[in-house]
DNA sequence: CATATTTTGACAACCGTTTTCGTTTTCGTG
DNA sequence: CACGAAAACGAAAACGGTTGTCAAAATATG
């Protein structure tokens, strides 16, 4: 792991919510880091390859990563104004999405899911 | 509703699945239309604006579009080989998300759920 | 210390999408 | 049917996020 993969891994974990890409080169560069966007580009994506990261894409096509604290499947609850996000747990999902692939003849059934609201501290 | 449009949509009826923009584009081509791109994809956001089709992005950041039979809000269950798109109905997530969204204070809750698997064809 | 390997970053290339803008088509009205 | 306004169209350029290129710099290896 080089320093400057580091740093990515460091910066997106200093922020709660999802982060795109240019976010966190910018946010670097605000500490005074020399980095260059290619390489931030790099590092997200050796992070989302070892599983370290979450990746996402919005409605407007932009990646998003978020470090997680757990290494489980899980999913996100997001504020649409501040970005924060929480991490949420649905085995009522999980359940939901097995039982309608089951329904449909569909095997090996994976599923994708958002959530997406105002926070509290937000609204 | 422009001819143009009309074709479009009928483009996308005509077909089972999710397919992009190009995708439509190249069909309408192929069978002798003299439609532009740009056309193409003002027809396809209109209607999604109109709720005729829905829209969804892929982990590449393109955007695929899909003609729904129902009005009503609902989710796709869809082939990861063949891209047959099932529409399913989920009360349960429904349910879910806004209960998550109570329990950590976020109004407004809405979300984006996907499920994919491989259809009893092609497995 | 010299050499091989990896990492880095400026910049260009890409690709899907959107905007621009001049032209064509459609449509309502006289 | 003719006219003019408004809408739709399409080619090409612009755009924004992302990825590729390549030479320079950092790091590891002998």
């Amino acid at each position: 792991m080089s320093t400057r993969r580091e740093a990515v891994r460091q910066a997106l974990s200093g922020s709660s919510g999802f982060r795109s890409a240019q976010d966190l080169y910018a946010d670097l560069r605000a500490e005074g880091s020399k980095i260059g966007l290619t390489t931030v580009y790099r590092a997200l994506q050796a992070l989302s390859d070892s599983g370290e990261v979450d990746v996402l894409r919005t409605d407007e096509g932009e990646a998003v990563y978020r470090a997680c604290d757990t290494e489980s499947h899980h999913h996100h609850i997001v504020c649409r104004v501040c970005a924060t996000a929480v991490e949420i747990e649905g085995p009522t999902v999980e359940k939901w999405a097995a039982e309608m692939g089951a329904k449909h003849g569909f095997t090996g059934v994976t599923h994708t899911v958002e959530v997406f609201g105002t926070c509290a501290s937000c609204s």
